[in-house]
DNA sequence: CTACACCCTATACTTCGGTATAGGGTCAAG
DNA sequence: CTTGACCCTATACCGAAGTATAGGGTGTAG
């Protein structure tokens, strides 16, 4: 039953107290128990708790999907379908992302080597394609 | 010489008015002529710098960045090198924003499968071994 | 003249995950 | 008793890219 405050429990996770005041304020963690005076006193299920959070997040589920997962635990039906069906929407989604991500990346690249060949042998007319292609028109629009 | 009103430009390109008024308080775009009561009145050039600065967002620049290319289109110094750089600095971030999801994405999944096997022939102990693995302890580590 | 669509400004609010600040209480050492 | 480290609450603020709302003006058709 050894119980630690905010300062330790903060030290120990690697977060602020602000942060922690911020878990529970959000309703990711229950209100410790407190001291006499008031002070916030986490015992091993809080830090457990915090701990849980802390790597689910590391995998890069958000505080609200985490705070869902908590919510099926604390009503003891944290099965292994419920995780398994958050985690899988997170792989799609991040597929989703990535896909996205690599669209883009194979639309800007040729832009930047066509700069390079312009740079490196500039076309008679003094114009760069990609310039062009971005701009819409030529070097300087007005007119 | 013809100009639209805030509402036709924003229908042209598919924005709100609203967002077009934002563009303007952020600097994105100058403030554009107005009619004897006050009216927004925007040129061919107003809205060739719109679609500008929706065709490059489009490409995933911020609006920083774009602003920051404007910058340099308004000054008449916007080089293909200048483009290049600010593309290809582009390239490398998305480049590692990819890196970076692919990696939790190779993490989480493993722990689909496990979950998956778990599901369709239970371990002995009643265990899913995603689940203690996420969860750091059993299935309620009330404890 | 009135209704209605459209326009204007200014301000506040949104999401996300916190951080920063102000203003005060508690506790142990010296 | 005072200093200093720690703790508390409440509130405001950050970036990004807008959205929403309030409260008012304009322009035109019937």
């Amino acid at each position: 039953m050894n119980s630690l405050r905010t300062g330790e429990v903060a030290q120990k996770l690697g977060l602020s107290a602000q942060t922690l005041y911020f878990y529970e304020r959000i309703g990711l963690i229950p209100s410790p128990q407190r001291s006499p005076s008031g002070y916030r006193l986490f015992g091993d299920r809080d830090v457990a708790r915090l701990s849980f959070i802390l790597r689910v997040k590391a995998l890069g589920l958000s505080l609200d999907e985490i705070k869902e997962i908590l919510l099926l635990y604390d009503g003891e039906s944290l099965t292994c379908q419920a995780i398994r069906d958050r985690l899988q929407h997170k792989v799609q989604e991040l597929d989703q992302k990535i896909h996205r991500l690599q669209a883009l990346r194979n639309e800007l690249a040729p832009l930047v080597k066509e700069c390079q060949s312009f740079l490196s042998q500039p076309s008679p007319d003094g114009e760069c394609s990609a310039l062009r292609d971005i701009t819409g028109i030529g070097g300087n629009q007005d007119a």
